[in-house]
DNA sequence: GCTTGACCTTTGTGTAACCCAAAGGTTTTA
DNA sequence: TAAAACCTTTGGGTTACACAAAGGTCAAGC
């Protein structure tokens, strides 16, 4: 495969494939008549895992240490095993920080559906971000509009 | 107030700060001493709001926006809700995107712990990240691990 | 009075994971 | 056979800072 095709067939771009390559992250064969890039489906494979990884929010580096761990005969299992553990309580911490800035951004959002745009008052740029914890005294408007 | 005074009321590096003034989202005066940066309280919010926008997922970039648009005597207050508008469904996804990650690797995590670790099978580099449908069918052990 | 250490300045480089453009060779298609 | 579509490498841009270098400034202690 040429890097096109393997990035149509893994759904990335070829900027991306050739990323990769250049990181060492997959291997390609020259072709001797033209010096393409020429990938198999070991490559492929890698690629499918690397988006896997990715989302998950593994760093290209960490990849890189399972394929290297694979490369030399251990199981990489163990060292993906630790880096999920690692990665575990990030992500709940992440997932929890998101939902509370969710919950602030439907608040305030929700508030504000019921009061007409302020001017700036020399004391708040914005409550909608400045002041969560009183959305209704916002935009300078002092909760009084209606 | 100097850089790093700033920096530690507001909790961030003198780095941080140095860089918004840099790109002109905080403003200084200079000590005519010795030419020193100068900071005054409009600073210091203006460098909470920013960490609090940036806590939402929002650039500097946007932040600059706001700002602008609060600087010309207009109210902030649309944009941001504007802002905000688009924001809430991308945190949803990336919450619910997160959240279904965070499944599998629990589940892989558990399906994991009843089993010893494999060596790469040829086809396989680690089950836990490429193959997340069968973690039982994990690291070259078919399954049978008891 | 002077050194020392902690701070300030600017400038430039590095990070992560790519994207994009340029300049030029190749392959495919009409 | 010529244009379109692809390939190559090289080098710069992105975001939000961190860090190091080289040099000026300031408060403290001896």
């Amino acid at each position: 495969m040429k890097v096109s095709e393997l990035a149509n067939t893994a759904n990335v771009t070829p900027e991306t494939i050739r990323h990769y390559t250049r990181e060492g992250l997959i291997q390609a064969n020259r072709n001797p008549d033209n010096g393409y890039h020429q990938y198999d489906k070991e490559a492929l494979r890698k690629v499918r895992f690397i988006q896997q990884a990715r989302e998950l929010g593994f760093s290209l580096k960490q990849v890189q240490d399972i394929f290297e761990q694979s490369d030399s005969g251990d199981s990489p299992c163990p060292l993906v095993r630790d880096l999920l553990k690692q990665k575990v309580p990030e992500v709940k911490q992440q997932i929890a920080q998101l939902q509370s800035h969710l919950n602030k951004m439907e608040a305030a959002l929700s508030a504000w559906d019921q009061m007409q745009d302020g001017v700036p008052n020399g004391h708040s740029i914005c409550c909608l971000i400045e002041e969560w914890d009183k959305p209704d005294d916002c935009c300078g408007n002092g909760g009084k509009n209606d």
